[in-house]
DNA sequence: CTGAACTACAACCATAAGGTTGTACGTTAG
DNA sequence: CTAACGTACAACCTTATGGTTGTAGTTCAG
């Protein structure tokens, strides 16, 4: 059994990231197309630092890559981390079907007294 | 000067709620079937209180139900949250998949001109 | 070359988050 | 009835988070 945990697990980065509007909002925009972090920037109610925080949240959690261009950082969405934490969900709900596939019968019971 | 709005959406309460390993193991179990918080807080190292908290965490963000029985208060997932969390990925990997289609028609254009 | 534009990063602050212990109260077993 | 169980909640502590401002390094335009 492996014990030694890392401080924060790449999937805890990944939700962590996306429970914030603003950041949805930035990995939404880098899945389109390239922007530099300072056009990000632009759009939201807050300071430059702030977003760039931001980003760097982001980045850490893999939802997105940054690449120079010139004097920009090119800030690009990554589809991979998105769909990881897909994944995570999409288990949580074949649990819950095979859930429902055992207790099928009596599902099938109260769904009929139900209607009765 | 302490303006206590509604802030939270309730997209932003599920990530949360889904960034800590603990609470995810919760809705696992609780997707799987019910167990009384004292039964969940077993499991884990760390006090019944705290645990007591993740689970209202997770019933914020609508992830997870109680309901009495007896001196119990049974917990059980709730999938609607899980799908809707699921949505926001979806939506996202749509969008990847819309950049990935207007970037082939990019290429198209540039291979045509190209080999003209 | 010089200044403006982008970025990086540190220092600081207020509040949220995640944990603890302690107390209180309803419910059930004996 | 009484003791044990399951829960609720408050008070407290420490660290993380999300915001700010300020300083400084690079790169580009003129």
């Amino acid at each position: 059994m492996v014990v030694v945990q890392e401080r924060q697990d790449r999937v805890d980065r990944i939700f962590h990231a996306l429970s914030d509007p603003t950041r949805r909002d930035i990995v939404v925009r880098s899945l389109v197309g390239e922007h530099s972090v300072s056009a990000l920037a632009r759009d939201y109610p807050m300071s430059f630092a702030a977003v760039q925080k931001h980003v760097a949240v982001l980045e850490r959690a893999g939802l997105v890559t940054k690449q120079r261009r010139g004097r920009e950082q090119l800030v690009r969405g990554d589809i991979d981390a998105v769909r990881e934490a897909d994944l995570v969900l999409r288990r949580l709900e074949d649990l819950w079907h095979s859930r429902l596939d055992r207790f099928g019968e009596v599902l099938a019971d109260v769904t009929r007294e139900g209607t009765t």
